[in-house]
DNA sequence: CACCAATGGGGTAATTTGGGTT
DNA sequence: ATTGTCCAAATTACCCCATTGG
């Protein structure tokens, strides 16, 4: 259960968001320091806000929240294209790189993102092995895999698809296709 | 509370750790050599991968952690040969496989090995390269890379030498050699 | 509706922590 | 450099039973 990003958050997420055991929510909330809703049958139900509020008001941070996006892409221009247009277009989005297989792995282990944007013919890596790697492991099953590629066949399609991605957009592609694919739809540019 | 595996840690369950007394982690954190978050009621609480660090630079060495090695070698049977001859020879010794780089990436990034077993010809992937990936990241800059080829040059030895690693071996290489650079030198079979 | 494992609430007691000082 | 002791406050453990969410 983590980078849970709901509003209504539980008083175990909390925490974990704040550190501390259930218990010590509880009193918090008891002393009326921590607001809280309660369900029908008088358990508490806490919003982020209220929690974010709650930390910053005692001088601790929580923990990064924002979403992350990983860019896999041996083309360097692209790769910086794609990285550039998320972070201006996206509030609150973490971006990464990467150029090769090797710190696509890294960086999927390390940072966990919630969209990996997936060029699948890069050289010397197999972009549906990759995939089925990202959705094979349970730590990382959830992410959703938006691939990409200059050379677009039905077959490919298919084959990237069966391992797991949302899609396969076909090189040069839109930025709105690239929004909406991503889960960023409907956004209004800054 | 021994053998928990979560990333937060208590001044406690720090001091467990290391070896000392609460008091002198408090110490510590308040001197900043140790990084340290804060409760909302101003306890402390510290995260594993600091006090790892911390530990690292200081030369102790936690309990319980067992050495290991990942093996990256795009040839199943070598890989899987080397796996077992090493965890044949050495007790208590995690070993992982990685067969390209993307998984290789995301095994460094996971486990952060002690020891990385890497043929740096692999197809698509520039093993001296990934050796400067490793050196350069902080969470894994202290990586014992050990370099494989079956195409040995001087000239190539020199580059992964520089980019970090202990030795470039050449295939085949006897157990002794292996276990040598390893750093598992003088090891009685089992 | 009943079943079930996991989670939560209330209350009190026990433990841990930070800070100052030794 | 590390640890002991004191104190007030913060955090957690424990018990027992109710709620949650399949």
């Amino acid at each position: 259960m983590t980078g849970d990003n709901t509003a209504i958050l539980t008083p175990t997420q909390v925490a974990e968001l704040l550190l501390v055991s259930p218990i010590t929510v509880r009193q918090w909330a008891q002393k009326g320091m921590l607001p809280a809703q309660t369900t029908a049958g008088g358990h508490r139900r806490f919003t982020r806000s209220d929690v974010e509020k709650f930390a910053r008001e005692r001088g601790m941070q929580l923990p990064d929240t924002r979403k992350t996006v990983l860019v896999v892409d041996d083309d360097h221009q692209l790769n910086k294209y794609l990285v550039a247009v998320l972070q201006t277009q996206v509030d609150d989005l973490h971006v990464f790189s990467a150029f090769d297989g090797f710190e696509a792995g890294r960086m999927v282990a390390q940072h966990q993102p919630e969209v990996v944007l997936l060029d699948i013919m890069m050289p010397g890596m197999d972009g549906v092995a990759v995939c089925k790697a990202i959705k094979g492991d349970a730590a990382t099953e959830h992410t959703r895999v938006v691939g990409m590629t200059g050379h677009f066949t039905d077959e490919l399609e298919s084959r990237i698809l069966s391992a797991g991605a949302v899609v396969l957009l076909k090189k040069p592609f839109s930025t709105e296709d690239l929004f909406e694919h991503c889960g960023f739809a409907s956004l209004q540019p800054v």
